[in-house]
DNA sequence: TCACGCCGCGAGCGATTGCTCGCTTTCAAC
DNA sequence: GTTGAAAGCGAGCAATCGCTCGCGGCGTGA
């Protein structure tokens, strides 16, 4: 951030702009997503915006950085509360909070999975996971009759990155042949049956 | 294609020009792959450029659906040998595959994967995945002993990016607590556990 | 109320990019 | 060898984009 804004007005600016920047990213996508066209959405001029942002890649990384710590705070938050649950209740509930989280804003999703270059995006997506990965390394390292695995490490970057994938993939394609119920039960099998295997 | 290059020296410049595409998207990364630069990489102007190519975009086209088909064409052909066979060697042969394909050419997934606005490069990548998935099912439905889950297409689909996931993410990423082989172990372990879940 | 600093404006600069067009060179058929 | 088409060239056009700068309006403390 160039400078700080102090009074309310350029406060509600800066907010106006984020806003507006995720409402290009959805509506024309990362294309059509120009300092000019972001800053006329806002209703503010070229000059307002980068009064406050250094250049275009500083409005992109906001709008990113909210959107994947939306995500990890519900993910964490529902991992955190059932810490001290077991088996597969605790591992439907996570899947179900990240399934919903990535549904909240499937558009932006679109965007930012499959049209932005990632390099931002990937650094914010990194750190969901570590954070998802390393509560479930030792989750499985406190209860070691819940997997057979023997590197808990190891497990818990297979069963993030599958259960993270499948997620992701069946929000953005929406496929007619999985409900929402099935792909739980195949996380759930998936998981459960690597677990023990 | 604007004009289907007749003689030899024009048919040699297309593929200079593909070749050049792919070297600039490698060395440079996306935001250099200008139709200048390409052309100039290829030793040839950009006028020579624009009598084979319709746009800017067609060039990517070719490179991308280059390197999917050469993944696709790997990875099917290792599967249809190998449909006849039976269990887990086939899972990890099949594997292995992939992960071979995938390593082949590491610095072009990374920008494929990673930094390209992908819209082309899902639907190519999407082609793969139904091609594989299909073989899957058909393999599934018509052993049911190898399964214990109800709906062949629904496994298909969960086993084929699962497996694809941690391929892709396991040759970008390089995570140090996971060698080759052990990364075939645990792809093994999941497929194996959630079919016989 | 005055004055100073925060705020906001928007025309437009400088650079880049995708792409064209008029021209020359090379090839191949007769 | 002649000729017409195919191939190739490269300066540069038109448009866009990120970003700046000089100027005026507004809020706030005294």
């Amino acid at each position: 951030m160039r400078k700080t804004p102090r009074q309310a007005r350029s406060r509600e600016m800066v907010e106006r702009i984020v806003t507006a920047g995720r409402a290009v990213l959805i509506a024309d996508g990362y294309d059509a997503f120009s300092t000019n066209r972001v800053a006329t959405v806002a209703g503010v001029s070229p000059g307002s915006l980068y009064q406050y942002f250094p250049d275009k890649a500083a409005i992109l990384d906001v709008v990113i950085d909210r959107y994947w710590e939306e995500v990890a705070e519900r993910v964490a938050a529902s991992l955190a509360d059932r810490i001290g649950e077991f088996g597969p209740a605790m591992v439907r509930d996570t899947a179900d909070a990240l399934l919903t989280a990535l549904e909240a804003d499937r558009e932006l999703l679109r965007v930012v999975a499959e049209e932005l270059p990632v390099q931002r995006s990937r650094e914010r997506r990194a750190a969901l996971e570590r954070r998802v990965r390393e509560l479930v390394a030792t989750y499985l390292a406190a209860r070691p009759a819940t997997s057979h695995r023997p590197q808990a490490g190891v497990a818990a970057w297979v069963v993030v990155l599958a259960v993270e994938g499948l997620a992701m993939r069946w929000v953005l394609d929406q496929p007619a042949f999985v409900s929402r119920e099935e792909l739980l039960d195949e996380m759930l099998a998936l998981v459960g049956g690597y677990l023990l295997a």
